[in-house]
DNA sequence: ACTTCGATCTCGTAC
DNA sequence: GTACGAGGTCGAAGT
C-alpha cells in the first residue's frame, strides 16, 4: 500500500462525471491498483476513487495541467470499463509505501439471517398458538423466510427484513399469490415482519391484506442468549 | 489527519458485531474522530470503521489483551447509538499526522435527478403540446417522477431511470393503478424514460401500455447548458 | 459466469 | 429533523 499526502485536484469520467478542485488529500493506492481519494472528514466513503481491476499510471504534468500549477498527473483507468481517475498532483507532503500482506478477513453476525432464526425460534411473536412449518419454504420462484400455521391451523407465510420496504412488500405478494394456487396450503395469509416497517410499505401491505410485525431484535436476542454485550 | 500502519486485531459491536483477526493494517483517524481501517485491497469500503460523531481513546492494553500480545487499546465510541469498535494493537510500524484542512468538495454531474430536471424543462420530448403539471407528484406509495398532460390535455405519469430495467416499470405500474384510482386524473397512461432500455423492460412495459422514451442526455444537457467538458 | 439481494450501507433531497 | 430513493453502490450467496 502507498499513501501520499498531497496537495491535488481530481477528476473523475465514468458513469457520471465529478470534479474535486485543488486542496491537500490522502492518496491510497492498494496492491490491487485501486486509488482511494480521502478528506479528512466525511465518512467510510472516498471523496472519490477507481475500484480494481484498474492501472494507475504516472507521467510529468503537461499543457494546461502543468500551466494550472501541477507537476505530475496519475492517470488511473479501470480495466473492464472505460472509466478514468485524473489526479493533478500539485505538491507532494509525504510518499510512503508499506507491505500489509493480505487480510485473513471480517467475521460478522447479527443480520437478516439471524433475524430469522431468532424468529423461527420464537414464532409466537406473530400471534399465540402459531406454529412453525419451516424456514426458506422453497417455492418455484424462491424460498419464503418462513412458512407457519396459525391457531387455527391456516397457512401463514412470513417475509423478513431488517428494514420494512416497499420491496419486500412486493415479494411478499408474489409469494402469496403462488403459494395460494396450492390447494394443500391455501388460503395463506402474509405476515411481514421486521425491526422498522416503513410507512409507505405499510400501506401496500395493508392494502394487499398483508399484517405488519415489527421485531425487537434486541428483546428476541435477549431471550436466545442471556448473555449481556461486555464491552 | 492521523495515519498508523499496526499490527492489530479490531472487534466491532453494534448493529451487528464483527471481528477482524491480527494482521497488518491501516488505521485512519480523521479529524472528526472517525476512524477507518484499511486493508490492501478489497474496494473503497473500510474492513471496519465507526462514523462521525464519536470519540476515540487510547490506552495501554489491560487483562487478556495484554496477554494476548496487545500493547495499547483504542475504544472508539459512537456519539448518538451504543456502537463501539475496539483495536487492539500489537505492534506500531508508522504512526504520522497531517493536517489537511477542509475540503471544499466534489462537483457531481449526470445522475437521475439531473436527468429528471432536464426532462421536466424539456418535456416536449415526450411529445408535442406535453404541458408539465409537477415533479415529485405525490401518491400514497411515493412520488412519481413527473406528471404532465399530453397534447389532449390527458394525465401522463413518468418514471425516468438511468439504466430502464423491470423494476421501474413494475414501479411505474404501481404507480400508475394508483393514480387511475383518482377520478380527477384517470384516465392516466405511463412513459417509461430512460437513456438505456433493457428488452425485457419494453416487452413488460408495451404488455402493460406503458410508452417507452430513451433519453439522450448529452443532447438534453447541450440544450440546457451548451458548455461541454473536454478530457 | 450471471443474478439477486442485503448493507454498521452512504448520500442527496424534498417535505 | 425525518423519510425516501439512488448509488461509479459493494459484496456474498445461490443458479
Amino acid at each position: 500500500m502507498r499513501l501520499v499526502i498531497a496537495r491535488c485536484s481530481v477528476d473523475y469520467v465514468g458513469r457520471l462525471t465529478a470534479h474535486l478542485p485543488l486542496a491537500t488529500r490522502l492518496l491510497m493506492v492498494k496492491a490491487d491498483g485501486s486509488v482511494l481519494v480521502h478528506s479528512d472528514g466525511g465518512s467510510y466513503k472516498p471523496l472519490n476513487w477507481m475500484s480494481p481491476p484498474c492501472a494507475l499510471t504516472t507521467s510529468p504534468a503537461e499543457g494546461p495541467a502543468a500551466e494550472a500549477g501541477a507537476v505530475e498527473t496519475w492517470r488511473v483507468v479501470s480495466a473492464k470499463t472505460d472509466d478514468v481517475l485524473v489526479v493533478a498532483v500539485h505538491e507532494v507532503l509525504s510518499d510512503t509505501t508499506v507491505d500489509l500482506g493480505v487480510d485473513p478477513g471480517l467475521v460478522k453476525d447479527g443480520v437478516e439471517a439471524h433475524l430469522q432464526r431468532l424468529l423461527a425460534e420464537q414464532i409466537e411473536h406473530l400471534g399465540t398458538g402459531h406454529v412453525l412449518v419451516r424456514r426458506e419454504y422453497p417455492t418455484a420462484i424462491g424460498p419464503v423466510d418462513i412458512l407457519c400455521r396459525d391457531a387455527g391451523g391456516l397457512s401463514v407465510a412470513v417475509e423478513i427484513k431488517r428494514r420494512g420496504d416497499i420491496d419486500g412488500v412486493e415479494q411478499l405478494t408474489r409469494y402469496l399469490e403462488l403459494l395460494n394456487r396450492d390447494p394443500l396450503l391455501a388460503p395463506v395469509t402474509g405476515v411481514f415482519a421486521a425491526q422498522e416497517i416503513k410507512p409507505q410499505a405499510r400501506v401496500l401491505a395493508a392494502d394487499r391484506g398483508i399484517r405488519c410485525v415489527v421485531l425487537d431484535y434486541d428483546a428476541m436476542r435477549g431471550v436466545d442468549d442471556p448473555t449481556t454485550r461486555l464491552f
